[in-house]
DNA sequence: TAGGTTTTTTACCACTTGGTAAATACACGA
DNA sequence: TCGTGTATTTACCAAGTGGTAAAAAACCTA
């Protein structure tokens, strides 16, 4: 028994919506969710406001759908940290893959950042559900691979923590960095650094 | 010629500004600018919204005063790093005392967030003017050590990139550690795991 | 191309928001 | 205790906010 109380969504409906979320996404990264309005969100789309909202049922349901793909795509890189690999590169590999997620997505980097700054009121459950099991798992993976002296002793609840601020930085804090840094040294410098960085910490 | 065009507040004065900012620090660090409203800062500071309005010309004047304000405390820490003082020493104190702000002022860095998470639009200039060059100063500085050969090659630009996220993330992210990780092991552990980290990362 | 269906627009509305004017209450030195 | 400047409240406003109802337009298939 499938859920076939929904039919598949139109050509237009599918552009529409996405168009609404890339806007959306642009707006409440920049905004946070009190600060995003709908019109501003209407504008960025190109789409009227009552129209906005005969896709989405109104200014929350925006939200929560951005926050719930954000989370899949969040999980994603540290589910890929994989047990057979060897655990030196598995680690390095993680933190690369982050640091293009920084790259590559820095508005769902701030809109995550912005969610988790004003407290997590949408996305609190979600953390404790999804990203804390996955977490502890990881974090026990370290744990064994510390153990079998592969790497170095660190405490790999705080390796993660130093990990995520690390390469999201260069997302979240990106008006601060083009003052301090021209354009051209950021993108390159940071991941020789951060694999330099994280190669001599974790060196057993 | 002093700038006597002010005369000195009250005593009524002094305590309501303070007040009004302090209720503001709590609502501008946890919604961003937009996303506070005075009435939110009226409830919190249990002072009516006109009265407010009397202290202060607008919400624009509350929010730049308390950027100001957070402009001094904020550039402190890496003013005190000392070019006479031993490398290492310096640089691990430095992130000591970061790591206190993070601690003892989580609102300041949190309000700092949001505007940089914002594009920086009211401090741009600030960070230029007032940043921007005790950066370059310190980058250079921590340069000079390299070559003396106190400190490992590392880009200092990123090194201290690198500082301010892992300090700063305890603060900004406070909600998603909460989550993942029992309070009782946030405060110690950070410091040593930062303390070993930095050490290792800056041994030459 | 006629018909119903989906999509979009127009015209609203109640509530919130930043801000103001003026009247009122208060403090405090002479 | 009186008067004068200070502080606070009351009563507002115009603009912006999330959201709705219903008509109009565009779309699509028979």
């Amino acid at each position: 028994m499938t859920t076939g109380t929904e039919k598949k969504p139109s050509r237009i409906q599918l552009r529409n919506r996405h168009r609404i979320l890339d806007a959306a996404l642009n707006v409440f990264s920049q905004h946070g969710y009190r600060g995003a309005t709908l019109d501003l969100v209407a504008k960025e789309a190109g789409i009227s406001k009552p129209n906005i909202l005969y896709y989405f049922s109104g200014k929350e349901e925006i939200h929560v759908t951005l926050l719930n793909q954000l989370m899949e795509t969040w999980l994603d890189p540290l589910i890929e940290m994989d047990a057979s690999g060897d655990p030196m590169t598995e680690l390095l590999a993680y933190v690369q893959r982050k640091l293009d997620m920084a790259r590559d997505l820095p508005r769902e980097s701030r809109l995550f950042a912005n969610e988790i700054l004003q407290g997590a009121p949408r996305m609190g459950p979600h953390l404790a559900s999804d990203l804390k099991p996955l977490f502890d798992e990881k974090c026990a993976l370290i744990e064994t691979w510390i153990h079998e002296g592969k790497l170095a002793k660190v405490d790999p609840r705080h390796l993660i923590f130093s990990i995520w601020s690390t390469t999201q930085h260069y997302a979240d804090f990106e008006a601060q960095i083009d003052v301090l840094m021209p354009k051209r040294a950021k993108e390159d410098g940071a991941t020789d650094y951060l694999n330099a960085m994280f190669t001599k910490l974790l060196s057993p």
